[in-house]
DNA sequence: ACGTTAACACTAACGGTTAGTGTTTTGGAA
DNA sequence: TTCCAAAACACTAACCGTTAGTGTTAACGT
């Protein structure tokens, strides 16, 4: 405990991660994923291949260098959410969040190129596989009711699939919303005992056991 | 039209590429998927390398050569089921014996090699989502309600998940059930007028439009 | 019998990734 | 301040999957 976890090391060791992925995206948009070699890229950011090579893992963790992100921000849905907040909408309203945010104009370059490479989103869909395993285990661990570990791990997929099909549908703030109303239902089914499903807040303490 | 599909031509084709795929498997069971080169399974199916990959696009898919069956079966699950039968049981039926299927002792050493190794991991995921694609167009096409687009996608991921995420499970079968009453529920929630969830058959035409 | 087609082979390379080795910088301790 | 251990960084050279380019051979249809 004797650094305050900002020594001027690691400040530059963010810096030149930084400088590299700015320096990637911006080739990568210029000239195209495809069309960029690695060595390109570690000749612009003026620094090593194997030094890029230690901050990434590979050639496609590049573009997605805030992929950390996306995993608190959906675990976060899961376990911080307000005491009285029931887990589906507020995991709806997190994926809504990210597929607006994924969806404007902003980020559309770099979506555009996400989806013309295929090594790009096979990438992604392994990420993705990540993410489901993250949150499927801040289930298990925030849910008030005793669902199956099994349940929580589909829950989870489900929820990554809303976040994939949404985005490549026409309307996706739409397809969101249509998404969620299977996964409500979906998940209804593994409450031990929920009557009636339009009660005034899904919560309020089904038995365990 | 003048061929009967099986001229001298495809059948050494067929050949060669079963004695690739053969030769390949054995040598990863015998060494490991990571310790053989494809330069290794060339030789000792006596091929070319660049023969090699005329047959398969890559050296994951070596080890996933029959996995145009597993497509085939599930879309035919989907659109070629009895006349009476409805869609969702006809589904968890089939993914019931593909699970069976690759849980097998048989299997075994060939699974236990794919978990062990991401490369494979990482291939078996992007495959899985190419067969929800296929699958979401079998269901658009067989669904005798009209459900939408969007919809079908879902359920089309949703079972494959189901796949996917039985084959982890302490007990598959089980799983496999217990996922299948999600999306049973998620499934009756898009159905445009369903009035009890409980009724002796899911089918039954739902209006148009 | 013959032209077309497609499987197959060979060499050489490309591009992502890693191993091995050494140098510099940094943070903390003596 | 001085010195040490750790870690970032650099460089070369290679490994390995994959592809391009170029031929050669064998089978199919006419």
């Amino acid at each position: 405990m004797t650094v305050p976890t900002t020594g001027r090391r690691e400040r530059k060791k963010a810096a030149t991660r930084q400088k590299i992925a700015d320096t990637a995206l911006r080739l990568f948009l210029e000239r195209g994923y495809g069309s960029v070699g690695i060595r390109d890229v570690a000749a612009e950011a003026d620094v090593a291949v194997t030094t890029l090579f230690s901050h990434f893992a590979s050639k496609e963790a590049l573009v997605f260098e805030r992929d950390d992100d996306f995993e608190q921000r959906l675990t976060q849905a899961a376990t911080g959410r307000a005491p009285d907040e029931p887990l589906i909408p507020a995991l709806r309203r997190e994926i809504h969040a990210l597929v607006r945010h994924c969806t404007a104009e902003s980020a559309a370059p770099v979506w555009r190129m996400i989806e013309e490479s295929p090594a790009l989103r096979e990438y992604e869909e392994s990420m993705r596989l990540r993410h489901a395993q993250s949150l499927a285990e801040a289930l298990a661990a925030a849910t008030d009711v005793p669902q199956s570990v099994t349940a929580c791990r589909t829950l989870a997929r489900f929820v990554i699939d809303a976040y994939a099909l949404a985005r490549e549908a026409t309307d996706p703030q739409a397809a969101v919303d249509e998404i969620f109303e299977m996964i409500e239902a979906a998940w209804q089914v593994t409450c031990p005992s929920v009557s009636g499903r339009q009660g005034p807040a899904g919560r309020g303490g089904p038995q365990p056991g």
